[in-house]
DNA sequence: ACGCGCAATGGCACCGGTGTCAATAAATAA
DNA sequence: TTATTTATTGACACCGGTGCCATTGCGCGT
């Protein structure tokens, strides 16, 4: 029953009699042909069971079907979203999806890049935050001939290879939707230093305070690396200052959500004492409980568009598309201030 | 500067003043070779940076370097397990990971993995839970001659192509500590139907209970299907239960998380009134108050363990190991009933 | 000195597709 | 009717490696 191996071009021209290049044409649905000889060949190809070898393709094309997503961030629920998109946005097409995790903290990420980039040789990578900041990376894909584009915050402002959300003006929204609440004494939790997406959310934060006359109280404001930890130390030292606020914007739902959990454990009630607003929307943000106020961050449609940046060139929608929207959303953890 | 296109074998046999078999030989690291064109050769690959391409290898190999992950796993942070497991057990080798997602409701998944396999031809795939309890899969893998592992609980008993944890084993061990914590009313929230690690999570639970002497009573036996929802719609008809048990063991994570949120929303203590124990050891378990008290699933180990079995088949611990062991992870979830 | 075995290398076809261009047949123009 | 397009198809080289087998050079036993 089993066949021996899977059948080639050459056993589809042997026999449908016709030149393997007349197979070809018709499985790349090749304008010139006739009709008669066509369906002659696809009903060879059916009956014997054809399928082209990508590898040949491949070989033949100088060009793999292959994309792959590089990161080294290591937020599951952001990656599966990545992926997900990027998968979203391959569907239709002949091209799979590889991902290459890098270590942040290695030295020669670069090397380790080129390596990959050099032997697998995709069609082309998405470069995902924070390692998608890296201009050294971007370079590299130049370098090599690799098409790329880059997710990240808005700044990162070159069309052509990057998608990115605003998140400066999504956390403008955010602070002034606490502020419309109420609220006046406001507490930051920033992200990482060096990336811009920490960046752009404070300023974002900066934006709104000061767009509603406020001052930024330099002791509400703690540093946080985006991990659940930080967002507890964080959390902790803010709700044991003498004049506590009243409520925290987080730069992710994962510090949101470790603050959360410090003011508990101080004994305050949320949202009655601290209102809590997160950032990225992740599942986690409704399964907690109160459930996160928190600000929707468009990944998984900028994963898809990143993708098909990069399979379809003439898909002019996608081209133009390099800035997403955010969207607040509203759950249990916002209430005005009871003071 | 930069170069018109990549170098070939041919570009170094020529300026090595060599055959491209000898340079074949050389990158392939053939002990036929004597030490001094090996210098050679390696000297000139060195300075034009030469890096075979893999598509022309695949094709003359007919053997690609791409491991497949074929996952109908929603859960963000099973996923990120077994990549990372994978690409561990990838390292150092020349293979790359490719991830097939597919829709567990398409009646046509069998198409749409033959599709896959015969259209991308991995070197071999490792198929997750619960997918990989489909035995047509794992058939349609054994006729296109596609290795594959089946990651699982045990049961899937055929050494070559699984790996396994034992999940009965580690139930029973996690509600034999409930016991011997002095619960005798235990709740059970368990796993989709239809599928082995549930059945098996819950022999596990049946056995602990009976090795106590204890009834399981059906009135604490709720279904559930793996979901935070779920958890929540459990833990809910648990707790407003005339006769309410003193602790539940809920068959993963985000329903024992689930559980807590509807314990508390019904105004009991988390352990105090209730305690809880989860299944998976997810980051999540310990990110919320009170940290989950849970059984460690092996999973980054089973990835890495099948990603061996799968690239070197030699290996003969890597194949010798099936079986993977699991183990109970103490935290703050967990204390003697109170009454 | 000669034949032999072995180590080191080369030659060439082949893996399974695609690009280029020529060849042929059919259709249209002159 | 014949020259000229135009629509279809085929021949053949090539993509960049590897497998198989032939060839060459050399140390060695006799």
């Amino acid at each position: 029953m089993a066949s021996d191996s899977k059948p080639t071009i050459n056993d589809v021209a042997r026999i449908a009699e016709v030149s393997k290049k007349t197979v070809s044409r018709v499985i790349n649905k090749s304008p010139l042909l006739s009709e008669k000889t066509r369906k002659r060949v696809e009903n060879v190809i059916a009956d014997i069971g054809y399928v082209p070898n990508p590898q040949a393709r491949a070989l033949a094309l100088r060009r793999n079907f292959v994309i792959a997503a590089i990161h080294d961030n290591p937020n599951a629920q952001f990656l599966v979203n990545v992926q997900q998109g990027v998968l979203d946005g391959l569907a239709g097409s002949d091209f799979n999806l590889m991902v290459k995790p890098v270590d942040r903290k290695s030295p020669n990420i670069t090397e380790d890049i080129r390596d990959f980039l050099e032997r697998q040789r995709p069609y082309g990578v998405v470069l995902l935050p924070p390692i998608s900041e890296n201009d050294e990376i971007a370079r590299l894909c130049d370098d090599l001939g690799c098409r790329y584009v880059r997710m990240g915050s808005v700044k990162l402002d070159e069309a052509e290879h990057t998608v990115s959300s605003n998140d400066r003006e999504a956390v403008r929204e955010a602070v002034s939707y606490l502020i419309k609440k109420g609220h006046r004494r406001i507490a930051l939790i920033e992200g990482p230093s060096g990336f811009t997406s920490p960046q752009e959310r404070r300023a974002g934060f900066e934006e709104a305070m000061a767009a509603a006359g406020l001052e930024v109280d330099e002791a509400l404001v703690r540093p946080g690396s985006y991990t659940f930890e930080s967002g507890v130390s964080a959390g902790q030292a803010l709700v044991e200052l003498e004049n506590r606020p009243t409520a925290i914007f987080a730069c992710n739902d994962e510090m949101a959500i470790g603050a959360m959990i410090a003011a508990r454990r101080s004994g305050l009630l949320i949202p009655e004492d601290v209102s809590i607003v997160g950032f990225d929307d992740t599942p986690l943000s409704s399964h907690v409980w109160p459930s996160l106020t928190t600000v929707r961050w468009p990944i998984v449609d900028m994963a898809r568009t990143a993708a098909k940046k990069l399979i379809s060139p003439e898909d002019a929608e996608a081209n133009a598309t390099w800035l997403l929207p955010s969207a607040l959303i509203e759950r249990s953890s916002v209430v005005p201030p009871t003071v």
